[in-house]
DNA sequence: CCGGTATGTGACAACGTTGTCATCCATTTC
DNA sequence: GAAATGGATGACAACGTTGTCACATACCGG
């Protein structure tokens, strides 16, 4: 294997200076025709590419069009279509993106910032895993852009993009009690989430408006998984005074609950809406009806806002809502049982 | 914003020479441990990064410890499943990943390939779009090693990675003449697609092997979506002499399959192995029984393979297979209806 | 007390590129 | 016809780091 062909190489094939060479890549203009022409042969001949790590050393403008983007799991639906809005906005602009996963570890969210600071990201885009984002402040120093998307940071000052939790839990509530119901679960997730408070603030909020009392024994949070959901689903129908209603405010949570629900054969009885929409949520039978995240276009907006900042660096730190769908598809609709 | 402290701020701070600063950032030894100390005090104190593309671009090895990783769309499952393979092994190696879609456009892969050369990704893991991969051959000569996922590459010659696509859809097939069906409908994506060949090709196998006769009629190939597949399923419920029994020989075509088979009222009775598992295929009624690959098993054996090649360059390419699953749920345990 | 070795530290060049400035030659201008 | 202008090209330094080598000091054995 022979070395990489440099820009000397190049030149020295078309018989031109380095700075000529690197003129021609760059397409300044300036330079006369015929030693394009033989430049540009002479760099197909070599399969020549420009190396980009030691032009954005040089360059002045520091930018190295790279940004690094955090997420929860790359495998996980949810992250993969905010990948997928990030990446959309990123090619357009020319920008390659690294991607990692943090697995909820603050730890490993600390490395993965250190590791992409000395490679020199322009920007880093991250769904929050660590509490607190104070030590953010010195890669901000350094002048790396930073954006949150479906959670917002704490103790740290950014743009940040995140679905409409509170309105659209609330709209899922609202769903059920305009389809009759008044004994309606909640099963959230760790109340030590953001945005898993939002979600039951909006349930609230729904109950309220509706004035229908709230039941303690009908309010479940701190569920994580879809196990554990199946089991609160379980005791739930065993109550002497069952909910006729489910409001499932997590993916997860969702489909431990359809799974509980068919193994209690109970699936066209009590209604259910999940937040968050899952592949095949259409083809169960029931359908089950979601409040839908839009997470890529949370990944273009969340894109877009670091693009923005990259421009105005000095910009006030704003807080964007990308709305919910609710979306009906049999289980939301159905009526109380008695 | 100041400009990023560099070795050179950190030596004036220590009171040192630069090298003594690179020698501390990269734990060489023989650097005396009071001047160690003064080192990473003034590093701490002007939170210091290293500047890894400098350190690449001054480095003899010449290596960046980054990859590059051509997916068909990050946030189609199988595709992010291999990513997450990818990610635990290149997290191991500390290395960093650039990942992209190229949303079957060969052209879109050509430019990847050139964009991540330019920022000199040690490695290439192509899930192939492009049906011609000479091009690649600059790239393996400029010393970028190359390793195939999902597809063989065709023209060039590279260490590849595919899953056990014409033994499964053999396995698959023979599953259902073992639950007693002989009228078994093959249902597959574009003939041009070498793995939908070797799918066929397993489905023809069985069928040979069972002495079942093939019927023209029952196969269906250039299936590429859901809605065409459903298109497919009911055309083939009202032939006179239905087939009772449909191998799905992939993701997409299997739900456009259940979805037909359940307006049709049909899904109890018509007989159903899909390749590919997706995500809900357990809560459908009923569970539909799959041929599933372990995506994730082929991510990380491509990262290995990788990083074997970049030790040895010159061994010769070989293609590993990662073996399929059947996972019976139901669909294909039903019993031939007449 | 000398020469030799080991150890810690720094000066300097180099990686592949771009910014700055100087040079050269061909025009144009008075 | 000399001077001024402008356009094309190249020489050189610099980006932030590491490899190489030289130097200074400390230690050892004879």
């Amino acid at each position: 294997m022979r070395a990489r062909p440099t820009m000397r190489d190049v030149a020295a094939l078309a018989g031109v200076s380095l700075k000529t060479v690197s003129r021609v890549v760059n397409r300044e203009d300036g330079v006369s025709d015929d030693l394009v022409a033989k430049v540009e042969r002479a760099a197909t001949q070599l399969d020549y590419r420009p190396n980009l790590t030691a032009s954005n050393l040089r360059r002045s403008d520091r930018k190295t069009g790279t940004w690094g983007l955090l997420l929860e799991d790359v495998a996980n639906p949810f992250s993969s279509a905010v990948h997928r809005g990030v990446e959309e906005v990123a090619r357009e602009l020319g920008v390659a993106v690294f991607t990692a996963s943090m697995d909820e570890d603050p730890e490993r969210e600390r490395e993965l910032v250190a590791t992409f600071s000395s490679r020199r990201v322009d920007a880093l885009i991250i769904a929050p895993t660590a509490t607190e984002h104070a030590y953010l402040a010195n890669e901000v120093r350094n002048g790396i852009a930073v954006v949150f998307v479906d959670r917002p940071a704490s103790g740290f000052d950014a743009d940040c993009v995140v679905t409409d939790n509170r309105v659209g839990s609330a709209a899922a509530t609202r769903h059920l009690i305009e389809h009759g119901h008044k004994r309606i679960a909640f099963i959230g997730d760790y109340a030590s989430i953001a945005t898993a408070n939002e979600r039951y603030q909006g349930y609230v909020d729904a109950m309220a408006e509706a004035g229908v009392q709230l039941r303690p024994e009908f309010v479940t949070r701190d569920v994580h998984n879809a196990t554990q959901a199946a089991t609160v689903v379980h005791a739930l129908l065993s109550l002497d005074d069952a909910p006729t209603a489910i409001f499932a405010a997590q993916n997860l949570i969702t489909m431990g609950t359809v799974e509980a629900l068919r193994n209690s054969g109970a699936q066209h009885r009590i209604a259910l809406v999940g937040f968050d929409d899952f592949a095949m949520a259409n083809l169960l039978d029931p359908g089950v009806s979601v409040v839908a995240q839009d997470p890529r276009a949370i990944g273009r907006l969340a894109a877009t806002l670091v693009n923005e900042r990259l421009a105005h660096s000095n910009a006030p730190a704003s807080v964007h809502v990308v709305p919910s769908v609710l979306i009906a598809r049999g289980s939301g609709e159905i009526a109380p049982s008695n």
